[in-house]
DNA sequence: CGAAGTATTGACCCATTTCAAAGCATGTGG
DNA sequence: CCACATGCTTTGAAATGGGTCAATACTTCG
């Protein structure tokens, strides 16, 4: 089952039977990727969406000096350029931190697809809406938060997102990434990611080494993160529920 | 016309006259709002959208100390909760930044243009991806760019956005804001922005007083916030011209 | 074993914050 | 039409968080 954990945790229960069926068939092709792999750059033109089947990838801008602004990190069952879809362009870049199996929709396909399942339709829309919630809460951790709660906020959303789909319990997880991923995705520098993660260790907060986290203090992980994971539920549309067995 | 300035100068083209008349129709209220007024809090329930018609609008999310974080600035034309649709709550707080003139989407009334409109229906779904892609933006803006290159970025934003609806010429435009509000939408203190709009003024790239924004030179203030307007077009979507008159 | 990438730490520097005070508009009520 | 309140802007001085530079250690892997 590639599109298993599509919506897991979220609204993976609005999807009929019939849909998953559907959208399972609707893969074109399945791909293995190696790691830090760039498999899409800003403006190509695309003709196929990704849904990410295990590993992680990021997608990316670049500054004018060739350095990197991660603005999102996925986890498997997150459909990674579902916008391309409707926009036929990305307007960032595309890469695995470690090695990812994807499964690939063809836009044609996709295209038939809504025109023969509004509902289904309506879902993938939903998706590309968590994922916007997702960027508003980048974006204050980068505004409102200092070094240690950019980090801790990043590490609360990773633990959340992969607690959904059974890749994280007790605050223990796995993730590919480099001190300099980190900074990265939090604008800060590698060197002050690793003096943020030594205070952390050191206070008993968070464990990350070798690609392996660990939280040890969620309370005041979260406290210093201001973060409530509310974002990443879309509430359980309402809507989506009611019409969920018409699609 | 209500709805004349949604999606002008990105893909206004691929709505048909119907379909025109068919969101011009649908309008369930008009309203004016003072300024300054949070219309919409974080976590309720909602059952319509608005449509920003006239003035201005942000989305904010507030932190710990009560401190706001924008994470959009909108203009008229913009659909400025959408995401409530299939949502039915929304992750932020939603205020009016000047008076404004709004029009309302009763979500019922939504729902049955869905049911019958497929083609606009993913003409909405597009809307709320360029409102992702300017989050993404957005994050970049916070994580690589310094005080200056940030205040730079937002004004080349809105005069690109601004221009597309006609309300901006020659990089000159209005904006009720103060420069706490361009703050909160820059990461940074009211008091740092004072000083940085002045090395603006004195570099003559830009001057903003009193609501009013004139940019003076807009090749060194594109360079200083590495700005380039593509994201703001969603690249004029092959799909859905090829779809756009099937309604 | 050697090479390349990654992590760690120290010292110094600078952008931005913080705190504080004063100046300027704008509007309201007397 | 003045007096005062309120909110916004401006500026200075001191404090600080995070950046930069540079050197050293650790890991992993061919």
């Amino acid at each position: 089952m590639l599109t298993g954990r599509f919506l897991l945790g979220r609204s993976r229960e609005a999807l009929s039977e019939d849909e998953c069926l559907v959208l399972e068939n609707a893969v074109s092709s399945v791909q293995e990727l190696p790691a830090r792999y760039t498999m899409m750059r800003r403006g190509e033109p695309v003709n196929t969406s990704t849904l990410l089947v295990e590993g992680f990838m990021c997608r990316y801008l670049d500054d004018r000096d060739g350095y990197r602004q991660l603005v999102s990190m996925h986890v498997p069952g997150d459909f990674v350029d579902l916008h391309g879809f409707p926009m036929k362009r990305l307007d960032h870049d595309l890469a695995t931190l470690g090695p990812c199996k994807i499964a690939l929709f063809d836009h044609k396909v996709l295209a038939e697809l809504v025109e023969r399942y509004p509902h289904l339709t309506r879902m993938m829309w939903f998706s590309t809406l968590l994922d916007a919630a997702i960027h508003r809460e980048w974006i204050f951790r980068m505004g409102r938060l200092g070094a240690e709660g950019r980090v801790a906020h990043l590490f609360c959303e990773l633990n959340a997102r992969l607690s959904m789909i059974g890749l994280a319990k007790d605050g223990r997880f796995s993730l590919p990434a480099t001190q300099s991923d980190i900074a990265e995705a939090c604008g800060i520098t590698g060197v002050h990611v690793n003096r943020v993660l030594r205070i952390m260790r050191e206070r008993d907060l968070l464990l990350f080494r070798s690609g392996e986290a660990q939280i040890r203090d969620m309370g005041r992980l979260r406290t210093m993160a201001e973060f409530d994971p509310a974002y990443l539920y879309g509430s359980r549309s309402e809507w989506l529920d009611s019409q969920g067995e018409q699609g």
